[in-house]
DNA sequence: TAAAAATATTTCATACCTAAACTATACGGA
DNA sequence: TCCGTATAGTTTAGGTATGAAATATTTTTA
């Protein structure tokens, strides 16, 4: 009663267990600690790694979300004072988003609190383990990569 | 340049990379082979377990999201004559959900294609590999909720 | 047994998220 | 130059998700 196949799927649904249940979290402690939510985060933590900024179409790609997705959470954020969309000079149907002074502020804080809850979460691993596994996840998504990048026509 | 702390953080980040690779692959299966999606997907597997169907709250217990959510896939799912919804005899608030005959054929064809993409989008990790990271996995995620259940005030 | 507390579900407001349609601008070639 | 096409971004429609308020119905308790 246990094909590789069987063992794949169960791995996937272990994975996916556990990162929901750390997600939950986060996002919990984001909206009670912070008043916001993940997806902010997500896209100050991206704009705090480029402090010159990123356009709109180059942060949905950093994200992996759509288009559409960063201009409503950019136009609240913006809305708050926490970034701000700049032209790009040469483009005029191109805009920059960055950090403002108080999103930048505001992000060291939240950011510092995230590392903290997780490492509270995954306090059980030590860090030498939380490396090796890292480096085997790692192995694994360059397997997923390929194998989508081949375009395999089975099961399509 | 690398502490416990961070280790953790590095491995959280690799884990949710490659979960919404594949969770986004997955989604995106749904949507063109079947035109459903993932959360219904989900319902209908809950479903499938307990094929004397469940109450709304159990299901969103088991499926961990919130009531009303709930309450819209099934509201969706019920008009394409999927899943059904039953009066409990001796308590008239509460209402079971479960799969119809066509859902349970529905969910069976589904299914199987969802094993199929989750193995090659995974075929390589063997099988053992699978099971060891699967057990591993296991452990941190005990970890992780029991440090939840005794509401650690750090970091509160 | 009447009031109060607990339970089951839906409704509501708000935010996410996607694909697809749309607007505006840029750019390559005839 | 004019046209076709590509690109940047927003808008739109529909489904997902939450927490909180509202309803309806038990169950408890005083």
């Amino acid at each position: 009663m246990s094909t590789p196949s069987k063992d794949r799927l169960r791995l996937w649904l272990r994975l996916l267990r556990l990162t929901r249940h750390v997600d939950a979290h986060l996002r919990d402690k984001l909206r009670v600690d912070f008043k916001t939510t993940l997806p902010r985060f997500d896209v100050m933590a991206a704009l705090s790694r480029h402090p010159e900024g990123l356009k709109m179409s180059q942060l949905s790609g950093v994200l992996r979300v759509s288009n559409g997705n960063v201009t409503g959470i950019a136009d609240r954020l913006a809305e708050e004072g926490l970034v701000e969309r700049v032209p790009v000079p040469g483009d005029r149907r191109a805009m920059t988003l960055r950090l403002t002074p108080a999103g930048n502020v505001e992000f060291a804080v939240q950011a510092e609190a995230h590392e903290g809850w997780i490492n509270d979460m995954l306090t059980g691993i030590s860090a030498a383990d939380a490396r090796a596994m890292a480096a085997q996840l790692i192995s694994v998504a360059q397997v997923a990569e390929n194998k989508e990048k081949t375009n395999d026509p089975s099961h399509a």
